[in-house]
DNA sequence: TGTTTTCATATGTCTGACAATTATCTATTG
DNA sequence: CAATAGATAATTGTCAGACATATGAAAACA
């Protein structure tokens, strides 16, 4: 079956269109193998340099995987938690830095997101997601600890949060909310008494997680919010008047 | 500058592993013109094909941009909300649909995010995305009205409620959310009583956010979850019976 | 000065070749 | 007969070189 394509266009782009289409509607299921590349040659009535172009922007999706020798070829590749949640980081970290997002939404769209969360955690929270956030509240108060490592250890403190609601697709959604906030938060110069603010904070959210109170979480939230962009209101206020 | 790479391994992977991790970290900056094809050959000591497929792998990432012609090359991209919208809306589809995601788990990651926008676009909500949930809630109640069409004049209605929050980060977080459920709506035969009953909700939605009534917003998107589960559980439990 | 032509440069595509990998078949040998 | 070693075929990965096409800039010309 040969399938026709716009010659003007660029023939990869549309050879790649064509089978994502085909797998996101179901046509190609997953593990299903695709045609060769001499085969898809032929399908498409292009070189195979520009088969391989197209295999490789999906490649690139995590849409398929590749295998070589004699049973090898190009697979329909089922997308898991890992793959979706890193394209996702990708994605959402360069929307902010690349767009100017001021700080204040893009934190406050953080923190909404993260207040959602919040009452299925302390519903759902296990000792192991605790311990972990404990962990990063005592890693945040070691002395000597650098702005970005603790901008780290807040990621994975929030993101035990989330994790918490024992809820795989809203960790996957707020993945990329926390992780994106970090190289904006990396901007800002922490005080100590930040950080104590921040610890003492932290561990009031830890402690209504793990009491199960999640409108004392929420309280918890709403202040880390509003103390977040204030210490960046100081900095960014500070910065502008040099 | 000859940059190693590992031979073993897939080199055009390694390629646009290099320049990915040189746009997300600022060393390429947006607009900035790659070296072109000839001397990023030289530059990782590979052939033309390879750069290729290196750089298609970005494109399809919507890292970079191609031009053609003297002056061409390819050039920084700077991602735009239309493309990551897309890129979400791909990625979160195919994670639920490949991984037997159950309808309750999706379901509430989506009904959560949703209600943590809802207190934001009774604040905020403008007369034009007023007049978008309305003409949806119209469209839903039209006679012969096929259930793809439905689900789909839902999303739209739900689309329009999260966007009326004003926070575009907010709004392409959600997107994958709330998009990303149609084709499991879509397994959903919706009988006349459910959509009368949706279309009602949908309504007292729509006044409670005229109303900038926050809490009444709430207590609608809680029954509108549970009641979209009650369904979901009629259909698969009937279907499983059969 | 304004227009057309030419040219240089870059990406897009094609062809053909060889390398590397791997499952399968085949022959050999104990 | 069974186990092993080797040949074989299919497939992706890489390379080299060519031509097509698009496009801005310089050169030639009116």
């Amino acid at each position: 079956m040969k399938t026709k394509l716009d010659p003007s266009a660029d023939l990869s782009a549309q050879i790649a269109a064509a089978i994502r289409d085909a797998i996101i509607d179901g046509t190609l299921p997953v593990d299903e193998r695709l045609p060769s590349e001499i085969e898809l040659c032929e399908q498409f009535d292009v070189s195979r340099s520009t088969v391989r172009e197209a295999l490789k922007r999906l490649a690139a999706q995590s849409l398929i995987r590749t295998q070589r020798g004699a049973t090898g070829g190009a697979f329909v590749k089922r997308l898991n938690y890992a793959d979706a949640y890193a394209q996702q980081i990708t994605t959402s970290t360069l929307l902010l830095s690349m767009n100017e997002v001021d700080f204040a939404t893009a934190c406050e769209a953080r923190f909404t997101l993260e207040r959602a969360c919040a009452p299925l955690s302390a519903k759902r929270r296990t000792p192991d997601h605790l311990a972990t956030m404990r962990a990063e509240i005592h890693r945040q108060g070691q002395i000597g600890l650098s702005d970005e490592a603790f901008c780290a250890s807040d990621v994975a403190f929030h993101r035990a949060l989330v994790d918490a609601a024992h809820n795989p697709v809203l960790s996957y959604q707020l993945a990329g909310a926390v992780e994106a906030m970090q190289p904006l938060m990396n901007m800002i110069t922490f005080t100590a008494r930040d950080r104590d603010k921040i610890i003492r904070l932290h561990t009031d959210l830890a402690n209504a997680i793990e009491q199960e109170n999640a409108v004392e979480a929420d309280r918890v939230l709403q202040t880390l919010a509003s103390e977040t962009n204030a210490m960046a209101d100081t900095v960014f206020t500070a910065r502008a008047g040099r």
